[in-house]
RNA sequence: CGGGGUGUGGCUCAGCCCGGUAGAGCGCUACGUUCGGGACGUAGAGGUCGGAGGUUCGAAUCCUCUCACCCCGACCA
């Protein structure tokens, strides 16, 4: 079954999109750069979202919906966010087909818009022009409103939940009446994804800032957390940005201070998307197939019964119901696979391939002895256990393997971490691959330098961690902290 | 948008150079034997060869145009 998929070793790449297709996870679609995403792979993304939705409303925020589609010049209002965003938005220019005998259907010319609309590739523009009608006083703030939502950028290249022209995500926006409450709220949502990234997808993180040339179009600061594939390469997980009063500017939207004065509001914004498929896959998933920490698995323990005809069938269930009931009963999802088209072998392989945590074999012998076979997806080991307390172990079995392969993906990043002083020993180190600390001097000319031989490039300067400052590698200038480089996705 | 590649049953592909009316494996259907790591046997079903035009007695095969997808570059959550 391993010549199913890939090896990493062979193609990284490759892997990942055979993965992804096997996995059932989704599918490309006829329309070019989007994806179909699947059962299995919208039951992964359903759980994220549930749990980020509950982190969202602990933290006072409430869910709202925008439109989809947004004036177009709404999108001129801001002058960076324009630039950023004009060269990849889909524009609806009619409202209407008719019948042609040659095409089948044609746009009708008669259907013109008068004002065309775009396909929102984000929702700055169009929820700042609805602020400016919410927001009349310091009474109205902080206004803490998130969206789920599909959002549309047309990219050249594309790949499977990395990079789609449509991809689905959330995109919280924040109105605040001061400078500092937006920057709190802007490094709070960073915190909620780090904590959300590290506990959930078992995928550390590290908190940073984005240098100007990689920050949002219309941001005053991009604050970010960045992973670490498997590859070595790097995956923006997560942005939260503060965006000063660039779109209260460009929108008017002006509040009434306690001291009766007119301001312009402080705002933020920030989103994960359907990317973080991506990074969950290519985090811990191996040569045998998707690997799902247990806290984002759709069915934490599927039970494979061996049985050879309905009576014996029979027998199995009712041996392993109350330890069913019981793991039920702590929240653990399960499936009990009673279908009899399938060979039990067949589903042990599948069920690998899927990324199930945590599998249950029962068969004539355990029934004799009163155990169960169990069998851990994140090292594939196998183990007899007494069907005694069998919840218990289970529940601990898939908290074990949580912690496993957050500590696996934190030992890797670890490893593939280099620290250096010299530009010829940054050259020698980014062909390793992996995250590069270097010293870097603050200027967008020595950043680019580095982009254009090396294809690394800064993917933040973290909040954390050693802060003592040193010189550029390149140009021996001052520098405040070394900053990570990387090649990156 | 440049450079390369591929389109043939549901999937992976052979056939194309050198034209003669489409094949394999997997999957699917039925029946039987099986069932502790993707079972086996027997019998079946299933294809406008991406699309359009052309050459020819005859095109999956040759020519022209076109569409789609994949990979590599320039741009990006």
């Amino acid at each position: 079954m391993a010549d199913l998929l890939t090896k990493r070793s062979e193609d990284y790449a490759k892997w990942y999109n055979d993965l992804v297709l096997k996995a059932d996870l989704a599918e490309h679609s006829d329309v070019r750069g989007c994806m179909v995403i699947k059962p299995h792979g919208y039951a992964i993304w359903e759980k994220m979202q549930r749990a980020l939705d509950e982190m969202f409303k602990a933290t006072g925020h409430v869910n709202a919906y925008f439109p989809l589609f947004i004036p177009k010049s709404y999108l001129a209002k801001e002058a960076s966010h324009v630039e950023g965003f004009a060269k990849e938005c889909a524009v609806v220019t009619h409202y209407r087909l008719k019948s042609d005998p040659v095409h089948g259907v044609i746009v009708d010319p008669e259907a013109k818009l008068e004002e065309e609309l775009i396909v929102r590739p984000t929702s700055e523009t169009i929820i700042w022009n609805t602020y400016r009608g919410w927001i009349k006083s310091y009474r109205d703030l902080p206004l803490l409103i998130n969206q789920w939502a599909n959002v549309v950028r047309w990219e050249m290249r594309t790949r499977l939940f990395l990079r789609t022209a449509e991809f689905l995500w959330q995109e919280g926006h924040t109105a605040h009446a001061t400078k500092e409450e937006a920057i709190v709220e802007t490094e709070r949502m960073l915190e909620v994804y780090r904590v959300f990234a590290e506990e959930w997808l078992a995928m550390p993180v590290i908190k940073g800032i984005k240098t100007a040339s990689e920050r949002f179009a219309g941001a005053e600061e991009t604050y970010c957390i960045e992973a670490m594939m498997q590859d070595g390469k790097a995956l923006q997980a997560g942005t939260s940005h503060f965006l000063g009063q660039n779109f209260a500017k460009a929108f008017d939207v002006l509040f009434t201070t306690r001291e009766n004065k007119q301001e312009h509001v402080w705002a933020t914004s920030w989103g994960v998307s359907t990317r973080l498929m991506g990074a969950l896959i290519m985090t811990h998933s191996d040569d045998h197939g998707l690997v799902l920490p247990p806290k984002l698995a759709p069915v934490q323990v599927a039970i494979v019964p061996i049985a050879k005809n309905a009576e014996q069938m029979e027998g199995i269930r009712s041996y392993i119901t109350p330890a069913m009931e019981a793991l039920r009963a702590k929240g653990i999802t399960v499936k009990f696979d009673d279908d009899d088209q399938k060979k039990p072998g067949w589903k042990f392989a599948e069920y690998e391939f899927k990324g199930y945590p945590v599998r249950i074999a029962i068969g004539p012998r355990d029934m004799e002895n009163g155990t169960v076979e169990v069998a851990r997806r994140d090292t594939l080991e196998k183990q007899v256990m007494q069907l005694t307390d069998i919840a218990d172990k289970v529940e601990h079995l898939l908290q074990a393997i949580q912690d496993n392969l957050y500590q696996k993906a934190l030992a890797l990043r670890e490893n593939s971490t280099q620290v250096v002083d010299t530009y010829d020993e940054f050259k020698e180190a980014i062909e390793r691959g992996g995250f590069i600390l270097a010293h870097w001097d603050g200027t967008a000319v020595t950043e680019e330098l580095v982009k254009e031989e090396t294809k690394a490039t800064i993917r933040c300067i973290p909040l954390e961690g050693d802060g003592s400052p040193g010189v550029c590698m390149v140009t021996g200038k001052p520098s405040a902290r070394r900053v990570i480089f990387a090649r990156a996705y």
